[in-house]
DNA sequence: CGTACCTTTGACGGCTGTCAAAGGAAGTGG
DNA sequence: CCACTTCCTTTGACAGCCGTCAAAGGTACG
């Protein structure tokens, strides 16, 4: 099994290792694989929720329109995730999702969420895991927004952002794969691209890192977690002991 | 069984009707029930996960401190919630827990989620209910925090904590029990406590609200709906036809 | 090679934070 | 029942981060 298939193993699967039941469980969501393009919407908001997606490759978002027109973007979604796991008690979806990058990903009827909670415990705990997890991004997110600058709030993501992907697949922070524009990175942290733009420009004069157009230069790592204040915990995959309770093999 | 008894119930029961079985469960969270002091403390930021809480009456709050020793509230959470649902998955607590009010919580040891996930489908997929809506409650307050005037922020505040007390009890928006300091009001919107209290002066000039220190009267509720921008959406109860996926019975 | 999108820079204004201080309200202990 | 303390509310002055507007230059892609 390559890297692509398996991104929703490696990712539900860092919690404990899976048994064979719950590996066939998750590889059924992903029968059918599709090539997504960029910019591609998956599903408007308002819309029905039926299917949810996990994404094998590339990256996606979720983002709301607010009543001046402005785009706001919830969450960022990589390889392993599933697009939508918040959504699937609800009848509609609140957000709008939308490739990022081209990529590929599976469809599959939002109930199979539900076949897996009637079959599986640890897999639900991992899905609690993993929705609680992005919860915490939000809670983070939300904290920075509230009290730091727009300077500190981007090393905070930049540093967000490469944990992330390294839980995924090796990532070397002082030069990594980062398809973000400034417009977007304006639409996740909640400021207006000029002021990125001005913030970006600041850092980079500092030496502190240098974004480019698809990727991104982390020159003084000490400095961008000093000025982040970028603690991982909320990130964490150590699941509390659950492991033990449940009796499951630990890889 | 008198309401107070049944908040857990009416609260996780409201997404459908539950079984005997599944009364029983969510009862059995509740063995031990303790009064609980205003502004007590349940848990402090960074212990072990090891009891959750749910609330049989008065409010409660989540919250953390910032480096530079301000508070930001994470979460309300009223009678009938579980305190902590989103904590389980983790090692140690990333929030502290506060009483806000004086009232009465029980206290469980937090595997007993995962007693629940084991024995029953419908309450697992009401506790993933229970924790989207508390995501999207933070999805909502960060849109508003990022696009809105404070005094939008205030109005949404006001016109979210209402529905959500409309669901567990019988509410007039006209008049209500909100006992949020001003101090404390800032602490959940992120916005400093002078500036709080300047905003609901000129709301109440503007004939819109008269908040005192326990309760809030409501004037002018279009004005409110229209200045927040409120669409309760976020907040349904809504199970996009899990019930009927199920085969349960519908109340 | 044209078109759409992204980046960069300057000018200006406003919402909101901070600082400071005083006046209520509520609870506590004597 | 009164002094005292603590918390909460209210108001004024001032500054600054960041949004908005405007315009020009780059980059990618069909």
């Amino acid at each position: 099994m390559n890297r692509e298939e398996s991104s929703i193993l490696a990712n539900l699967g860092r919690y404990y290792s899976l048994g064979d039941d719950d590996r066939e469980l998750l590889l059924d969501l992903e029968q059918k694989s599709y090539a997504a393009s960029d910019k591609e919407t998956l599903w408007r908001a308002g819309a029905r929720v039926d299917k949810l997606y996990t994404i094998k490759s590339g990256w996606a978002c979720t983002f709301r329109h607010n009543f001046d027109g402005l785009r706001q973007v919830v969450d960022i979604l990589l390889p392993g995730d599933i697009i939508g796991l918040r959504d699937f008690t609800f009848k509609r979806h609140l957000s709008e999702a939308r490739m990022i990058t081209r990529g590929t990903v599976c469809a599959f009827p939002y109930h199979k969420i539900i076949d897996i909670i009637e079959t599986s415990t640890p897999l639900t705990i991992a899905l609690f895991s993993s929705i609680a997890r992005q919860e915490a991004i939000l809670t983070e997110r939300m904290l920075n927004t509230i009290h730091r600058s727009a300077r500190s709030r981007i090393a905070h993501f930049v540093l967000e952002t490469y944990t992330r992907l390294n839980k995924v697949r090796a990532t070397e922070l002082e030069n990594f794969f980062l398809p973000i524009s400034q417009q977007m990175l304006g639409e996740i942290l909640g400021i207006s691209y000029v002021h990125i733009n001005r913030s970006l420009m600041a850092m980079e004069r500092d030496n502190l890192l240098k974004k480019h157009r698809r990727h991104i230069e982390v020159i003084d790592q000490a400095k961008l977690f000093e000025e982040a204040d970028f603690d991982d915990e909320y990130l964490s995959d150590d699941l509390n002991g659950l492991r033990e309770y449940l009796k499951l093999s630990v890889s």
